[in-house]
DNA sequence: CCTTCTCGGGG
DNA sequence: GTGTACGAGAAGG
């Protein structure tokens, strides 16, 4: 039979591991296949001098009768490129693996223990190669309904899952987005006071909003409890629900003593699992501001600012009520109703962000094995990881434990000093996947790296600029890895072209290969990670210097064309567009140098300072792009941004300077009558140590220390709001949080004279205007005394 | 006045 | 908890 499985888990029955599949059959059935035929296993690597039977046999001599060791399998397999000889250790209990570890340490011919630390369902992913969110041909027998699990038939598995090639289709999954609101009248939520006083749910069939007539929040609870269950969605989803909501109603559920196992097994509730992530079994609790977060354009990740730049719910179309002034909506019974609409604007918010970003998790989860609820949780180095040990799987390499190491830093890429003002046709030249590719191309791996005092074939290595020497043969781990996704982007690409691209197979496939591309992309950071498994500082560092060389080279080659290099960083070059010159550059760099680059854009108009990294343009079809300047920082506020990009607009289009140096004077007396909106003067920073750790006391800091004296909580992580007011004394001294702060308290000076003039500065200073003509009554006395005069 | 701390955006 | 390079403001001395 075929089922689509989208989760794995197990449980211990009757003392013996069972794997759970939670999947769905072709009739659209929710079933849960059990494989009581699996183990856990670990790997020990002998002491080279140690004789393997008589190790084996002390190894036995630790079993213990709860969870007996069942076999002991001398095998042969790759460690870091090194064929070596191991003994595979297989036990019943997995919660066991862990103990026996620790003693099979202690053992004197033991050298080290691999792979005891991968969790038993991912082993089992691993090992079957299990494609999650995709259809598996799977041998059964029906073991009928059991009242333990929320399913419709449960199955025993006979034998291993086989993925169905080709069959690139979803069933239809029942989806459910869910929001709580609470009531906290002094500053930050905190479950043991603050009761739940509103819940609203949004699926394809139903949008519903419950709120509370009492401070008594067990009846919401169990509401939401039997819509749940009701319902009975396969995907659940939130923002930031595994850090907020969910916490929140496990402590309230605990409190009033309400039972909110809303998952598919019965008084199982919902917890916390690997990466933060919560966990309801059988369904996929998603957190949608996982995915969020990836949306580098919008800068305060709130839910009304990501579902108004991605155009789903639109801010001036919903109900916004700042945090800290919900409770008011509830106490107030007239304005209840406006209550119930922001919490249902935010379910649905989150509801069709959903259906946006699950797709890709998806297929991040089919790649990895990482089921969909913890693939948005899990750091970018870890999806890597559980990448590459499903690849190491494959090619019998075993897996290295984790090491704590210091951080080592190391050289980066090269960025070119940029020739300043403004330039017409430049042509931007990308080097596609230039660091795969160069992993690629040099065998670069801690497993072909040449160590120290090791012997080597003068002719069999490939040296890297700065030494470091990669064995040519065998293929390096990496490179097999990145190969494999290089080819699998590449087909799914020429799949596509065959395909209609409304098609949901369309869809599906575009994703993955965003996915793909992710995960390439993400191989050589990965490398220079102090915490991977696979470190290899050396690896990171030698990729860098071919980095460097590439375009060092690269822009000899323009030189040698005639063609004027304007700019470059990292992996990009900034040419004069002479059509000709270009196209002969891009086939000299593939002929001499062996990579591909393409033209990424083209720019009408391109305007740099003396600056590295900043820069402004207009492109053929008209768009403004900055990239670098003030205006695209989440650190400077609203309204100097807006002056920038106003000012970079009306220099790129007009060619003079007249036009924004009339609107900067505007925009200067405006901020002076106090007609600028306090929400364009606030100044977001993340707090990114904990409070003890700042050596300094910076002003984001003192506005979040000051905001929690009362009671709002600002921890690591978050994002501070302030703004500055009138008074004396150091600048920090004056940042207060921006909801604490009444307008007229507002330092107007501060804002013209640190934010908008240094920001419209940063673009007119470069032609020739000074800071006094901006700031200068000449105009502004003018205008001033006109306006006087017309109003008498 | 100079150095250090701190942060964010992006190739 | 993927990497380094870079610019800029404010604190600190």
């Amino acid at each position: 039979m075929k089922f689509y499985i989208f989760d794995v888990s197990y449980e211990v029955e009757m003392h013996k591991p069972v794997i759970l599949m939670w999947s769905i059959d072709e009739k659209g059935r929710r079933v849960l296949l059990k494989d009581p035929r699996f183990r856990p296993y670990f790997y020990v690597i002998p002491m080279n001098e140690a004789d393997i039977d008589d190790l084996k046999r002390k190894i036995l001599t630790l079993s213990k009768p709860k969870s007996p060791i069942i076999s002991i399998d001398i095998q042969k397999k790759k460690f870091i490129g090194k064929e070596i000889t191991v003994l595979r250790v297989t036990t019943v209990l997995p919660e066991s693996v862990r103990s026996y570890r620790e003693e099979v340490k202690k053992l004197k011919e033991v050298k080290d223990v691999l792979e005891a630390d991968i969790r038993f369902a991912m082993r089992y992913i691993i090992d079957k190669d299990i494609k999650l969110n995709s259809w598996h041909e799977v041998e059964v027998r029906s073991k009928g309904r059991d009242p333990k699990y929320r399913v419709e038939e449960v199955f025993e598995v006979l034998s291993d899952p086989k993925a169905v090639e080709g069959k690139d289709e979803k069933p239809k999954l029942r989806q459910l987005a869910f929001d709580i609101e609470v009531y906290n009248k002094d500053g930050a939520p905190k479950a043991e006071r603050d009761p739940i006083i509103s819940i609203a749910l949004v699926s394809e069939d139903f949008k519903e909003v419950k709120i509370a007539d009492n401070k008594n929040d067990r009846e919401l609870l169990l509401y939401f409890r039997k819509r749940v269950l009701d319902y009975d969605p396969d995907l659940v989803y939130g923002y930031n629900c595994n850090k907020f909501d969910w916490p929140f109603i496990i402590e309230r559920a605990k409190l009033n003593g309400v039972s909110i196992d809303v998952g598919r097994k019965v008084g199982v509730p919902p917890s916390t699992g690997a990466y933060g992530h919560v966990s309801l079994p059988g369904r996929l609790n998603v957190d949608v501001y996982d995915f969020a977060k990836d949306v580098y354009e919008v800068k305060v990740k709130t839910l009304e600012n990501v579902a108004d730049y991605l155009g789903v719910v639109k801010k001036d179309e919903r109900v916004i009520i700042p945090g800290h002034e919900i409770y008011k909506y509830w106490e107030d019974p007239s304005k209840r109703e406006i209550l119930k609409k922001y919490n249902l604007d935010d379910a649905l918010s989150t509801f069709l962000l959903a259906q946006l970003f699950v797709p890709f998790g998806e297929q991040l989860s089919y790649l990895t094995g990482l089921p969909l609820d913890q693939v948005g949780a899990a750091s970018v180095g870890f999806k890597v990881e559980w990448y590459l040990i499903r690849v190491a799987y494959k090619v019998d390499e075993l897996v290295p434990n984790r090491v704590e190491r210091r951080a080592q830093s190391y050289k980066g890429a090269i960025v070119l000093r940029p020739r300043r003002g403004v330039h017409e046709n430049v042509a931007v030249l990308d080097f596609s996947s230039m660091y795969p590719n160069i992993m690629i191309k040099y065998n670069v791996g801690p497993d072909t790296l040449v160590r120290p005092g090791e012997k080597y074939d003068p002719d069999e290595v490939y040296v890297s600029p700065i030494g470091h020497m990669f064995k040519k043969k065998p293929d390096a781990f990496f490179k097999i890895s990145l190969t494999q996704l290089l080819k699998m982007r590449k087909e799914i690409k020429e799949k596509l072209k065959s395909l209609d691209p409304e098609s949901p197979q369309y869809k599906l496939l575009d994703e993955r290969q965003k996915a793909v591309k992710v995960l390439a992309n993400a191989h050589y950071g990965y490398m220079g990670w102090s915490h991977a498994r696979w470190y290899c500082k050396e690896c990171a560092e030698a990729v860098t210097a071919w980095g460097r060389e590439l375009i060092l080279k690269s822009i000899e080659l323009a030189r040698s064309l005639g063609l004027e290099v304007i700019y470059g960083d990292t992996d990009s070059l900034f040419v004069r567009y002479d059509k000709e010159k270009v196209e002969k550059l891009i086939k000299l760099i593939q002929e001499k140098l062996g990579f591909e680059v393409k033209i990424d854009k083209i720019y009408k108009k391109l305007f740099f300072t003396e600056a590295k990294k900043r820069y402004a343009g207009i492109l053929e079809d008209g768009r403004i792009d900055i990239v670098g300047f003030e205006a695209v920082r989440g650190d400077w506020a609203e309204v100097a941004k807006e002056v920038q990009e106003k000012v970079i607009e009306l220099i790129l289009k007009e060619g003079n300077t007249d036009e924004a140096i009339k609107y900067v004077k505007d925009v200067i007396e405006k901020l002076r009558k106090g007609e600028i909106d306090i929400e364009k003067l606030v100044i977001w920073k993340t707090l990114e140590k904990d409070f003890s750790e700042y050596k300094t006391e910076p002003p984001h800091v003192v506005a979040a220390k000051r905001a929690r004296l009362k009671g709002y909580e600002f921890k690591k992580g978050d994002k501070v709001g302030y703004v500055i007011v009138r008074g004396s004394g150091k600048l920090a001294q004056r940042a207060w949080p921006w909801f604490m702060v009444d307008k007229s308290k507002i330092d107007v000076n501060y804002y013209i004279d640190h934010q908008v003039i240094p920001a419209a500065m940063r673009i007119l200073g470069y032609f020739g205007i000074t800071e006094t003509s901006l700031k200068g009554m000449e105009g502004g006395l003018w205008t001033f005394l006109r306006k006087k005069s017309r109003g008498r």
